[in-house]
RNA sequence: GCGGAUGUGGCGGAAUUGGCAGACGCGCUGGACUUAGGAUCCAGUGUCGCAAGACGUAAGGGUUCAACCCCCUUCAUCCGCACCA
């Protein structure tokens, strides 16, 4: 007998397959589709373990769904735009075409050693002119369809990455990519209007039956509905109106002050010519000096200083100072709150800070509440006191009451704000897709025409830290005619987040080669939506939203007809060792690479799936991947060593031949059978797959040293063959190839059915209980009776001399006699 | 602070509907084969106990004939959000 090389026979599969095209997928409407997904990696230039996981997992449901019959759609691309091609320009010199394009070759080449059964016809490049053109395209769709504009406002910018970043990639005040400090510039920039689509983007996640409840709830405090009322005071001496927007409208008769952002407009003109005015002006251009960081953590302290203004309650008529703070955020709402410090924590801590007035308004309902006994705002429930016609209407019936009020007198409406901004789309950088505008004196702003599409990068530019769109500096680039007048005008030098590139590749797979249209509509309604979507919880909101968006828009635009882009989505977990993710700066990271050249594909995707279930984090073990292996060899020697009586068995045979062993080894298999595809179709448990497929190796094992029916032999090298297609593909095929030499690969063939008559068992042991507690263990016939089985309990020895009260008896389980 | 998750041997983890806790793997111990073993095969391996047995799923309580699983309280760890009025 041979010994398992790996590094021999996995090269030769790959290249078979590949040479086959064995996962080449068409439409085929005969066939039931299944679309399997994995986020497409940025091409860094090599995979990490993170990369290994996400495949593998990927790798077992698609080929698993393929032997199942279903028409499979498994592709693989790269998400190629981005800072680190510029970096690497910036610091090697190297254009970052040709360094992303290297760094794509040489982790194709790491995924084609994985074995994964990729259709590479159907690879997308998101920095080929031929997909970008596309991108493009659908900028001009967005910006014809009003949800693309351009305007000036305070941005989140990155010093280190020079360029602007959307609201969703900075992370604690940081940039998502290279962690510096982000902070806030006002620049004319280009925006989607993904706030058009709050409202379905948060109703639409409870469609979302296939996705984790903790991405959809991470979405749902995303997007940030809330429902109140907006409404205004006049201000006294001017002829302004001054807005507020609040969810506790039953609260407003206790407003004793009002809040103005220091943004907010309105600041100006009610400080101007005020005694203390250069006071009031420094709090409020230190107040601005602050990080978003620093004015937005709940911890920082409410600081304020009032306006010398008074705004006039419609509730009461009363006089209410108008304060400026730097807990108030000019973004939200109208930039302006009214404040009510009985009731709201916040206010409560500002007013007791300044000396302002408080009012009860709610009252508690068991014991009033005085102001002098409290330490804090009342937030529960509770009936309304001091607020004239409302008193005594519960709180909560009073909020719609009041809302009513103040539309019957138009001075205010009900209204809902949402957290969600507009995603900001355009960056200073040169490594992403121009954005197709041009700029004419004359005419203003124009797309590029489609037919002129796509816009191509130039390659006259110089890579600098830090500089102002690279493009800029190119000499051709600018200068352009203007699409509509002829006279000269000039590019839009800002290109595209690479998160638009990433919001449509999913159906750019369903048709990658169209040089007419993104995709055909027939060909995106055939594969789309994905049926399973797998990738990392850190796209919980970036990319899994902003996809959902383009879907939205795309269906709006009539371009497809489904409303979701991904039905089912697996958030695997991260791998980690000794405690801690896999980084450089730790020196724990473990090459893919180096594990596949050491021990194989097969053993790298058994371990990473075996190790730990796929939404749990994993840590890598060194002697879990040498215990992988050797299962790998267990199989392969025990299936060697009956290979030549397999060759010479028969596949349908009299199981009444068989003698008791080779009946419990029958009974593993289809149990193991039925066991494998529950857990792989239902539940995605490969751990407990895997370990299953391992008990039934060890029962092989049982006949090591004695014989073994033939047919018996061929049936359970058959299927074990087949369940152990999906994990470890190319071990499976060589031993396949070996023992059914005649036969198409073990990737062609069926996915096997377990034997409902195989499982039965005449003899079943079940647990005698005396009072919950396990006494014994009986051999019983299965088909024993609830009066049987209590009869067997009666006469057993640990009942004797005891007092029987009561017996539970649970079918082929257990029987508990409660006794005294 | 709010929201979500997790907590089981020395370790990774099983236990699918409330019904034998610890499957499978790692590690460890012993044995076989062997010149040798870091290969392979076999056996053992939750804790205490000579044993019968008792105890045991973060801690405490509850429901139940029966609880890792359901309910209440507390603790720890991780993740997300975090002045959103």
């Amino acid at each position: 007998m041979d010994k398992y090389i790996p590094q021999e026979i996995e090269k030769k599969w790959q290249d078979q397959w590949e040479s086959a095209n064995s996962f080449h997928t068409d439409e085929d409407p005969s066939k039931k589709k299944y679309y399997a997904l994995e986020m497409f990696p940025y091409p860094s230039g090599n995979l990490h373990m993170g990369h290994v996981r996400n495949y593998s997992i990927g790798d077992v449901v698609a080929r698993f769904k393929k032997m199942r019959g279903f028409n499979v759609l498994h592709p693989m691309g790269f998400d190629a735009f981005g800072m680190p091609a510029e970096n690497a320009a910036i610091e090697h010199g190297i254009h970052p075409r040709d360094w992303t394009l290297k760094n794509i070759e040489n982790m194709i080449r790491q995924q084609k050693s994985m074995g994964l059964s990729y259709d590479w016809n159907r690879k997308v490049e998101t920095c080929q002119p031929d997909y970008y053109r596309w991108t493009q395209w659908l900028f001009e769709l967005f910006y014809e369809r009003g949800l693309a504009y351009k305007k000036e406002a305070s941005v989140n910018w990155c010093d280190n990455c020079g360029t602007v970043l959307a609201n969703e990639q900075v992370i604690d005040g940081r940039c998502w990519r290279c962690d510096g400090e982000v902070h806030k510039k006002n620049l004319a920039q280009w925006f989607f209007k993904i706030t058009d689509y709050a409202e379905e983007l948060l109703a639409d996640l409870s469609k979302l039956d296939g996705w984790p409840e903790r991405v959809k709830t991470m979405q749902e405090n995303w997007i940030g509905k809330s429902e109140g009322c907006e409404f205004h005071f006049d201000i006294e001496g001017f002829d302004e109106k001054l807005s507020v927007y609040t969810t506790r409208p039953d609260t407003a008769f206790g407003i004793t002050f009002v809040v103005l952002a220091a943004e907010h407009p309105l600041v100006e003109k009610l400080i101007a010519g005020r005694e203390n005015e250069s006071e009031i002006r420094a709090f409020i251009s230190e107040t601005l000096k602050m990080s978003e960081m620093e004015r937005t953590s709940a911890a920082s302290e409410k600081k304020g200083i009032f306006t010398g203004a008074f705004a006039i309650s419609p509730f009461t008529g009363k006089k209410i100072p108008i304060w400026i703070s730097n807990y108030v955020l000019y973004n939200y709402g109208t930039g302006a709150v009214m404040g009510v410090p009985a009731h709201d924590e916040r206010d409560w801590m500002f007013a007791s800070k300044y000396g302002i007035d408080k009012i009860i308004v709610i009252d508690r309902p068991e014991k009033s509440l005085k102001l002098d006994e409290m330490d804090n705002a009342y937030i529960e429930p509770g009936v309304l006191i001091n607020s004239g016609e409302f008193n005594g209407i519960p709180n909560e019936d009073a909020k719609s009451k009041i809302v009513d009020w103040l539309e019957s007198k138009n001075l205010g409406s009900r209204k809902i704000n949402y957290k969600l901004r507009d995603w900001l789309i355009s960056r200073q950088r040169y490594w992403g897709a121009p954005i197709p505008v041009i700029y004419c004196d004359k005419c203003g702003e124009q797309l590029v025409p489609k037919d002129q599409l796509p816009v191509l990068l130039p390659d006259d530019v110089e890579f600098k830290q830090g500089a102002l769109s690279p493009l800029a500096t190119s000499k051709t680039f600018s200068d352009c005619k203007c699409p509509k007048c002829g006279g000269h005008a000039r590019r839009e030098t800002d290109t595209m987040d690479t998160f638009i590139c990433s919001s449509w590749y999913y159906l750019r797979y369903a048709d990658p080669k169209n040089s007419s249209e993104p995709f055909e509509k027939s060909k995106v309604n055939y594969w789309n939506p994905v049926d399973q979507y797998i990738g990392g919880i850190e796209h919980a909101i970036l990319h899994l939203l902003y996809s959902r968006f383009f879907t939205k828009v795309l269906r709006d635009a009539k371009l497809l007809d489904f409303d979701e882009p991904f039905t089912n989505l697996l958030t695997q977990g991260m791998v980690i060792k000794d405690g801690a993710k896999m980084s450089k700066s730790k020196g724990n990271v473990v090459s893919p690479e180096e594990i596949i050249e050491k021990y194989g594909a097969d053993t790298a995707r058994l371990f990473i799936l075996f190790a730990a279930p796929v939404e749990r984090d994993l840590d890598w073990s060194d002697q879990g991947v040498e215990g992988a292996s050797r299962f790998l060899n267990r199989v392969w020697r025990i299936l060697l060593q009956f290979e030549d009586q397999i060759k010479t068995a028969q596949d349908s045979y009299d199981v009444s031949t068989l003698n008791k062993d080779e009946i419990d080894l029958r009974r593993i298999l289809h149990r193991t059978i039925k066991k494998v595809t529950e857990d792989i179709s239902d539940r995605f448990m490969f751990n407990t797959a895997i370990s299953s497929l391992m008990e039934l190796t060890n029962a092989i094992y049982g006949f090591q040293d004695k014989p073994l029916n033939p047919n018996l032999a061929r049936e359970v090298a058959r299927n074990l063959l087949i369940m152990l297609a999906p994990f470890v593909p190319h071990i499976s095929s060589e031993l396949w190839s070996r023992i059914f030499a005649n036969e198409k690969d073990v990737h062609e063939q069926n996915w096997c059915e377990f034997d409902p008559s195989a499982i039965v068992e005449d003899e079943i042991e079940i647990v005698l209980q005396i009072n919950g507690k396990v006494r014994d263990r009986i051999k019983i016939p299965a088909t024993l009776d609830k009066d049987g089985m209590e009869k067997i309990a009666r006469e057993s020895k640990f009942v004797e001399n005891k007092t029987i009260v009561k017996i539970i008896c649970v079918p082929k389980k257990l029987i508990n006699v409660v006794v005294k």
